[in-house]
DNA sequence: CGCAGGGTTGAGCGCTCTCAATATAAGTGG
DNA sequence: CCACTTATATTGAGAGCGCTCAACCCTGCG
């Protein structure tokens, strides 16, 4: 379809630089070499998180966004009655956060393998676009981004099947992958098919079942956590019409 | 569950001012008059809508922002091939268009009813707030919590079965009628049972078999697009847990 | 080597969808 | 205001997709 793959452009930028991918996050809004300086002295701390840590909870109040410098993480949120779902994977380059403006984060962030993240203060950044005012408005456009990108979520949610859900997943992992100067064509899974299957909306063991037949049909090679597309275009047929690039 | 009874406070405030929902949307701010006073005069215009035609459409690119003074709106994303998913139904004092701050609307918003709506051009409010910051904070608090609806309604679509879905639906409105003096027990649909469906990740036929369902049960009354709650308390246990209010 | 977490696969059930007929409500034009 | 047309709702029968329950396997690791 495009949920994922189209209207979900979920990385940020590329995170390759020496610093702090908040350097990179920065720069395609033209700061002068002075506002980023301003900008890399607002980084508090980096700080690295072991596998199977949480970044934050639900609940906990607001105090810094969180970009990601190295690793993958997920994201949850939990009903009262103990209903799980995760409502996204987050790799290099990205911001987590984006949710707890109004005060409280809303969801938990929880890291898939042993990763690094940068603490951006909020308080000082609000004040830093004072002077700054592109600053806002890049926050605006990610936030707005991040909105987008759940309503992808619920096109995806509502109206495909196991198989599309998958495809949908496979493209938007991949474009992410190549985005950062990864493969496209193969990737190391970080999360299990549990993880999966709650953020498709679908069981576990659904996922396996799905994978399974997208390898038979010779779409996919899969082996444990290692997935190979071997024939994206025939992945892209799934979701009923092909996206771009 | 609280996806949407719980998380999802939808409504931005009352709208029953004198001269347009923005006013009151940023009193909880605590703006002086005077402030108060160059907001009013930002709002180019008032709009009124008939019942079907759109707000705005999906690629559009975006100007302003849209507060509800009156009438039932919803929005909808459209994938490639065709398929449309209801993302929210909105009502007088809400905002129409913080996922467009990218830079182009990412949903079609329609009016389900005749109504009216006060414009804010988005480069004015935003040279405003580099005078008034908590209108920023304002901002951001106001998408953040578009972000968090969003991930109830993920929540909802990944776990629900079809009567808790409508009952979380049902339970929602009620809170939203309520908050702006309505009644909680009873209300008009605006919205058909296929957009009702398509907002819920259901089709058309099993939402009115749901409605038929809760019926017998006692739970509600339902006349076509008129509904009563008869047990709300019933309706919560229906979530698997009660939840707050 | 044995254990534990994660993954695969099977059998059967049930919820929701599909297809279809009918009923009701909402417009439209005479 | 009523006959006609169209949109919207309700209800039924049957099929299918994904879920549940369960057994087994694989892999990594102490």
């Amino acid at each position: 379809m495009s949920g994922t793959s189209e209207f979900i452009p979920l990385y940020e930028l590329r995170a390759n630089c020496s610093t702090c991918s908040l350097r990179e996050l920065c720069l395609p809004i033209g700061l002068t070499a002075e506002e980023l300086q301003q900008l890399d002295e607002i980084i508090r701390q980096r700080i690295p998180l072991k596998r199977g840590k949480a970044l934050f909870l639900a609940g906990q109040s607001f105090h810094s966004l969180y970009a990601i410098r190295t690793g993958f993480f997920k994201t949850t949120v939990l009903s009262q009655d103990g209903r799980q779902q995760v409502t996204g994977f987050h790799m290099a380059g990205e911001l987590l956060g984006l949710d707890a403006l109004g005060g409280k984060h809303a969801c938990t962030a929880i890291a898939l393998e042993d990763g690094e993240v940068c603490e951006l203060p909020f308080m000082q950044m609000d004040s830093l676009s004072r002077d700054i005012p592109s600053l806002t408005r890049h926050f605006y456009k990610l936030m707005s981004r991040e909105i987008v990108r759940d309503q992808g979520l619920l096109l995806m949610l509502g109206n495909m099947r196991a198989e599309e859900r998958l495809a949908a997943f496979l493209l938007n992992l991949s474009q992410r992958f190549e985005a950062r100067g990864f493969s496209a064509n193969g990737f190391h899974l970080r999360m299990t098919r549990e993880e999966i299957g709650s953020y498709l909306g679908l069981k576990l063991e659904t996922v396996s079942r799905t994978f399974s037949r997208l390898q038979t049909d010779g779409l996919i090679r899969v082996q444990g956590k290692q997935v190979d597309l071997l024939d994206i275009g025939g992945i892209r047929i799934l979701l009923g019409s092909c996206s771009s690039t």
